[in-house]
DNA sequence: CGTGTAAGGAATTCTGACACG
DNA sequence: CGTGTAAGGAATTCTGACACG
C-alpha cells in the first residue's frame, strides 16, 4: 500500500474542493487529454494527488492564455523525454557502462 | 499541497475495494473510536491513506479474536507515549539543553 | 475554444433499526 | 459483541446537448 501520490482514489466532488475548479472544467481538461482518471466499475471517476497537482497547474496557465491544445502538445515533449532517459538508464543497467555522473571514492 | 498519508480525501467506497471489507465494518470500527474519518459539509465520510491501513491492521486484529474495546485502549496508549515524546522535544528546543544523540565533530 | 447550465437516470452514502447470538 | 440486511431519503456522478462567442 504505497505510492500515495499516484493512487487513483478520489472522486470528482473532493477534486472540485482540492482545486478550486467546477467539474465541467475537470472533466473538460480530460476530454482534452490533460489528465486521465482511473474509472471505477460503475464508471465514476477516480483521480490521484498528482491529478490535482496537474489540474491546478493546467488551470493557472489557461487563466494566463494558454491553449489546451499546446498544453498537451508540452506534456507529450516531457513524456517523451522521460521516456528517453529511461531506456538510456537501462541500456546503461544492461551493458554496465560509466555512470553518468562520475563519483570520486574516498 | 502534502501530507498525502494523512489528508482524508476517499469516500468510504473506494475505501471498501482497498481494504476489501464491507462498508458496515468500516462504520462499525468509527463507531468505537478506532478511527474518525472526516465528515464534508453534506455529511459524507472522508477517509486518509491512514485509515486504511489502520482499518487493515483492525481487521486482522479482530479476526484473530481481539475485542474493539482494548484495541481502543491500546490506542490510547500509544497516543499518550507520542504527546509525552513531544512534550520532551519542545523542553529541549527551549532550554537548548543536551541533544540526546551527540555527534562528534569531523 | 472554454465553460455554464438544465435534464434525467444511475449509483452512492447516510441513519436508525431489527436480527442473531 | 460484531456484523448482515432491508428501507427510504438525500446527495453524487454521469452523459449528451444547447448556449455563447
Amino acid at each position: 500500500m504505497m505510492d500515495y501520490k499516484e493512487k487513483k482514489v478520489m472522486s470528482i466532488g473532493i477534486v472540485r474542493e482540492l482545486t478550486g475548479l467546477t467539474e465541467r472544467k475537470i472533466r473538460y481538461y480530460e476530454e482534452r487529454k490533460l489528465i486521465t482518471p482511473f474509472r471505477s466499475e460503475k464508471g465514476t471517476r477516480l483521480y490521484s494527488f498528482s491529478d490535482i497537482e496537474t489540474l491546478i497547474s493546467i488551470s493557472q496557465k489557461v487563466e494566463k492564455g494558454a491553449k489546451t491544445y499546446d498544453l498537451r502538445q508540452e506534456m507529450r515533449k516531457q513524456e517523451a523525454h522521460i521516456r528517453k532517459d529511461l531506456i538510456k538508464e537501462q541500456v546503461n543497467a544492461h551493458f554496465g557502462m560509466k555512470p553518468t555522473i562520475k563519483r570520486p571514492y574516498h
